[in-house]
DNA sequence: AGAGTTATATCAAACTTCGATGTAAATCGT
DNA sequence: ACGATTTACATCGAAGTTTGATATAACTCT
């Protein structure tokens, strides 16, 4: 179908990130946390404070999901909630310094991951990947700006 | 850190992917079904025909939770169950066309997706990113060896 | 054939998610 | 500044999911 080399095809790059990710993803966590909770964590850890509905927003969960999820969370100690001073119905939601943890525990558990699969790679393949950092972060950076 | 430009930062290139996943995996589903459903329906069209033991081993879920996961889907007429002719015990699993349908047609919405955001990216940076096709596949091909 | 193992099913208990609805705080229109 | 509306979160009970323990039947090995 591409006319010629360099022409993108993005059904082929959209298997190969699907395939990539079914491997990436999926870490034996020790702690036995849910795709919701580890999202939720994730979250939080990139964004910073922020409200419940906030993160009904970016969570697939409706509010009341959320809602006990978040109870949950603040009872084993991985989220805090205290009141936004700027509105009294609110609620500000962020990681304990045991929640950060746990996001950059498993972020560092992929890190080992992907450095023994990228000892396979050839001196040039290392090269090239390198420069994906930079991409990926724009496409994200677009993304958010696309939704948003 | 890096000592040179083409230094690979593996921590830098996990949280990009971790950061554009976070975007590429939330898609609005239009029937509503559950990660599991979905990583399994994932599964089977990649892996063709498998045993539910098999099956254990890649999702994150004990042998009775697919047991009866798989009987609803089932139901649902996503998934059909026939003895493994070469064991009376096992079952093997595959996807319905309507099942196959529910992939390809996520695939699709993250195609168009991927599209939208390439867009935005120059004519040098989309040059780039054909390239990742490529090598993102040897990652995760590399990724079964090492694993298996 | 009998002992051990493996593949799946069944069960009840624990947990998650949902839709509907409640309560209190903020905002809007006058 | 008042009441009406809207917004943020909590609560509730019902529906759905996941789990560990255990059952059953089919394979394997000696």
């Amino acid at each position: 179908m591409a006319s010629h080399p360099d022409d993108l095809d993005l059904a082929g790059l959209t298997s190969a990130i699907e395939g990539f990710n079914a491997y990436f993803i999926r870490l034996p966590s020790v702690r036995r946390l849910s795709f919701s909770t580890l999202s939720v964590l994730h979250t939080l850890h990139h964004h910073g404070p922020m409200r419940l509905t906030a993160l009904t927003a970016t969570e697939q969960l409706k509010q009341p999901a959320l809602t006990s999820l978040v109870a949950k969370l603040e009872r084993e100690g991985l989220v805090t909630r205290r009141p936004d001073p700027r509105d009294g119905r609110a609620v500000l939601l962020s990681l304990t310094p045991e929640g950060e943890h746990i996001v950059r525990s498993r972020h560092a558990d992929r890190t080992a991951r992907l450095a023994r699969l990228v000892e396979h790679l050839s001196e040039e393949e290392r090269a090239q990947l390198a420069g994906y950092t930079r991409l990926l972060n724009r496409l994200t950076e677009i993304a958010a700006h696309v939704e948003g």
